[in-house]
DNA sequence: CGCGTTTTTGACCGATATCAAGTCTTGTGG
DNA sequence: CCACAAGACTTGATATCGGTCAAAAACGCG
């Protein structure tokens, strides 16, 4: 791996904290690497060889069964993918493939799993972010299951906004398409949802959102720390 | 803590290969108790003290919001569980009740953090166990994103017959009330569904279940690794 | 500009929820 | 041990949500 490189690994929340020995020996069969948009980095059901970190773009995670897919996350910089995977050096549960052109770091699994147990900080770092991961699912899991189509899509704008700041607009992060897919609906009906949140207020053009009155929303989605990343 | 049960706490596989120091330590703030059934052990967006250990009995971990609730996973001896809000020191995503009558051994979580750090054969075992508890809500995930509601069931009915072993016949685990919470329906319609199975070869009296033919309800359920921790 | 993809729209259908009884089961107190 | 009450389960009627199919419109890219 380049220098240039490694300091930007090293940099990173996750091995910030480890010492130079066993950092060295993580990266020495590591790879950090551009990809193009719409490239298949993981097919589910494969052995999990590598932990991978996005450090530049974006990574749809999703599922397939049975002529069915669904996306059950995005990875956006800096965080990991398929972690839980190579700690437990199973089999991948979820499919991941670049949304936009993005640099991959990746990590083989059996030096990942040597490093935790070498050094305390690393096995920390490792463990925080997993237990992030799994929070995150929990609370994919409790937002399908307890909200509606139309709930969870004003939940969305509402987190999107959150994150977007002050402005009085903001951009969808990626294509409608997927965002059903990730909120568990069809294209068809996210449309129609986008339609019915009109008659509260949410303009919408292409990808830019606004809000005419936030509370409208926010009485529908009734965000909370429990479900939502962000409140 | 008594003497008997510290041995059977240090028996487990959480704890059997860490050192005696940082077990000791560890277990000076615990407690292991008996609940009787239908007892709020936790309630979620409390902060995580405590990280709860099932030995025996049945624990139902769910979620509310706005009038609904959802059960997300069943705990059984021996396992974990809110591991990563005690990780995290965040707050609790479930709520958690006693299901029958059961004895749970609580660990502090501040010492939890401080042992993980001290002792590397814990870390590991905490992090495999983390990994584990990840998996199976990405499963959950999964199952309730690309199934359909007579799928997941014929995929529980097959992955109970599994663990139930070669018999004909097996029961129900916990009351149906319950399952359908977990398969993310409605008793109606879980008790439809059963129906619906019936025409597929399912005898069901009560709790107790038998299949006619396993192999038409497994072309239903198309169970695998990737959604049914058995196959 | 022209093609392929995404998004929207409409009509329709199926799956699932809701509401309302009614039946069965279970646990409790007499 | 029985009677009763509460809760669980089932069943039917009906409503709603969300999916499917088909086609048009909008968008993005070479």
């Amino acid at each position: 791996m380049r220098d240039a490189d490694l300091q930007e690994i090293r940099a990173l929340p996750l091995f910030r904290d480890m010492g130079e020995a066993p950092f060295a020996d993580l990266m020495r069969g590591a790879y950090h690497q551009n990809f193009p948009a719409q490239v298949t980095l993981i097919e589910e059901g494969r052995p999990a060889d590598f932990l991978h970190i996005v450090t530049d773009g974006a990574v749809e995670l999703f599922a397939r069964w049975s002529n069915r897919e669904t996306t059950l996350a995005v990875a956006r910089p800096v965080s990991t993918f398929i972690l839980a995977a190579c700690i437990n050096d199973a089999p991948y549960l979820m499919s991941a493939r670049t949304m936009t052109s993005s640099r991959i770091a990746m990590v083989p699994g059996a030096d990942l799993r040597a490093a935790f147990l070498k050094d305390a900080a690393f096995a920390q770092a490792i463990v925080g972010e997993l237990a992030g991961c799994y929070r995150s699912v929990v609370r994919h899991a409790k937002n399908i299951k307890l909200r509606s189509s139309k709930e969870r899509l004003a939940a969305f704008l509402i987190g999107e906004a959150e994150k977007a700041g002050q402005g009085s607009s903001f951009e969808l992060p990626f294509e409608k398409r997927i965002l059903a897919s990730y909120l568990g609906m069809t294209p068809e009906n996210l449309s129609r949802a986008l339609k019915q949140l009109k008659d509260e207020g949410v303009m919408v053009d292409g990808a830019t959102v606004r809000f005419h009155d936030v509370d409208r929303i926010r009485a529908i989605a009734m965000p909370g720390r429990l479900m939502d990343e962000c409140v």
